[in-house]
DNA sequence: GTCTATAATGAGATAGAC
DNA sequence: GTCTATCTCATTATAGAC
């Protein structure tokens, strides 16, 4: 059957709802080119209607990037409680937390670059609310890293410094499966965590 | 004094051009607010002068950010170009190109937050310009992984990850910088070769 | 070179017919 | 729920006095 101009296969189907396919153009074309570089009227055209009929299922343009942004800040946020309640030694946590990365990443790449830039968009009621799920999440993360070192897994460097190396190439992912989408999920975990794990020289000083 | 782009404290010291203090303030207010979320009377008014009073020195809100992006941009490639063009090892050049991202970040961090995403608001000229100086340099970068790992230094990753996690981080440091100011340029370099060489890990498997 | 006043444009959002 | 027509406002950019 056919489809109309520039939508996207996965986005006529029926298989969702309008509310889901403005969710879906909006975090392509914000992606693209920007909240702020994106008109309601792509959105619209991108899915098949007019503008002013997305005021039927959304109340604002920001709605569509505050619901993107925290539903996702809201996820890795849920998803660190489980993984920070478990018992298993931090270095398996750690490893828990790239695959999680690795995961949310393939599932939703557009949302994950949105996460990095755009929300300074936010209004300031969201933008607090997410800055401060990200801000909780570092934290975690890091008291992870700690809790490695002082198991003694991992090396004693600056912990800010490592937090923010490895959090920067996981978050920056989005944009690598985007390009090379023939690595399958298992391959590139293994890829990730040697990266991040071991580093790239083949002969270590120890 | 070229590439003085940067440093605010300085705005209204009156060593700058008022071509320069825009281009800083620029800089900053871009990296805060995003290009298209940046009022030139919000440039204007961070340097003590009107809107309108910026025409007599820009021709367009435009030329402030392809000024700034190409310039850095031009600047990679030049360096990069040098670097390539030595005699040392491969795995040393990648040292220097480590150097080379932090020398950078340190001299002008809002300009290296701009050149992750403000460039697709470019006109479509500089745009071509600054992705093909960008892609270059992600080439040369990778030949370089490539040479080392001929020469028996570095593992033999997927070499697009490689690159891609490498300069992921690199790139992000401005955020980290802005941060943590107290650190020096030496030990930072220390610290981020060795997370990248040696990764994280204490006790290798080897 | 800087100012005030204003033109020109673009885009978010609303009204009301169908 | 979608459309066309329109309102409203913000912002880039220009004109012209000083």
């Amino acid at each position: 059957m056919a489809y109309t101009l520039g939508i996207p296969m996965d986005i006529d189907k029926g298989l969702y709802s309008r509310k889901q396919q403005i969710l879906i153009a909006g975090a392509k074309l914000f992606h693209k080119n920007g909240f702020k570089g994106t008109t309601l009227q792509s959105i619209a055209q991108e899915i098949g209607i007019e503008g002013p009929s997305l005021y039927n299922h959304i109340k604002s343009k920001n709605e569509i990037l505050s619901t993107l942004l925290l539903t996702n800040a809201q996820e890795f946020s849920d998803r660190m409680q489980e993984i920070k309640s478990s018992s298993e030694k931090a270095l398996q946590k750690l490893e828990r937390l790239i695959s999680l990365h690795i995961e949310l990443t393939l599932k939703n790449p557009d949302a994950m670059a949105l996460m990095l830039n755009e929300w300074v968009h936010l209004e300031k009621a969201d933008r607090t609310k997410y800055v401060k799920l990200r801000d909780e999440y570092d934290n975690d993360f890091q008291s992870i890293l700690v809790n490695s070192i002082d198991e003694g897994d991992l090396v004693e460097t600056e912990i800010n410094l490592m937090r923010f190396m490895i959090l920067s190439s996981l978050r920056s992912l989005y944009a690598w499966t985007a390009k090379y989408h023939s690595f399958n999920r298992i391959e590139l975990e293994v890829s990730v965590k040697s990266l991040i794990l071991n580093g790239i020289l083949k002969n270590k000083n120890l």
